[in-house]
DNA sequence: TAGGAATATTCTTGTCAAGGAATATTTATA
DNA sequence: TATAAATATTCCTTGACAAGAATATTCCTA
């Protein structure tokens, strides 16, 4: 898993902006507007969630529109799944409990 | 969904620790000599992870042993749900471009 | 092609975090 | 109870990064 892709969420301000793309891809402007930056940090911001593979721009006249780019997201989804055994082996022994509680299983 | 997890999770070294972990809880001394990392780093970096409630810790004589918290995980995953719309519809497209191939379907 | 709109970049400053070194703290044991 | 083992904390320095301000760049349009 990659370092960078972390170190691009790990700002609120570049959370925001991937929570308002996920409505739809959008303008420099527009952003920058909705979320109440100046318009230099919203590129800059910007430039850090391209480097990390978050988004990718389209030009579009003389405005970019920056849209969420799914491979990186999917990425993580596939980091996160070594960790999915892990709180599923939790759930398992809930699961057991449950067992317990119905009288199906004696408490070990 | 929390910056501090995030942020807890940009740095390469803990992202070792991590990984570590999800082969078994184990201690300080354990994981400092494993990851090549000396002791006060080590314990530095695992006071982050703490704090962003992705291990926890339970002591073990003079040990402390640490291991994975599932709940800062899952609190990733269900954010990334909100995500997993977007490259399901791309999959959604992907389908249609095999029928496509396949003859089952006339290309729009 | 000049002007303006949209966006990107540069420069500076202040803050924060990582790493190294040293030391403090806690707990077990002789 | 003194000592050693395991771990945590503090202090210091350095590098990275966010924000603000100013400016540069790109591209459309009159």
């Amino acid at each position: 898993m990659n370092e960078q892709t972390f170190s691009a969420l790990a700002d609120s301000n570049r959370l925001d902006i991937i929570d308002l793309l996920l409505t739809q891809p959008q303008s420099v402007g527009e952003i920058a507007e909705k979320l109440e930056l100046n318009q230099p940090q919203t590129s800059k911001h910007l430039k850090v969630l391209n480097e990390a593979g978050l988004v990718e721009v389209q030009p579009e006249a003389n405005r970019r529109i920056y849209k969420l780019k799914a491979e990186s997201f999917q990425e993580i989804d596939r980091w996160l799944d070594s960790y999915r055994k892990m709180w599923e082996a939790r759930m398992d022994r809930l699961d057991d409990y449950l067992d317990v509680l119905q009288g199906k299983k004696p408490l070990n």
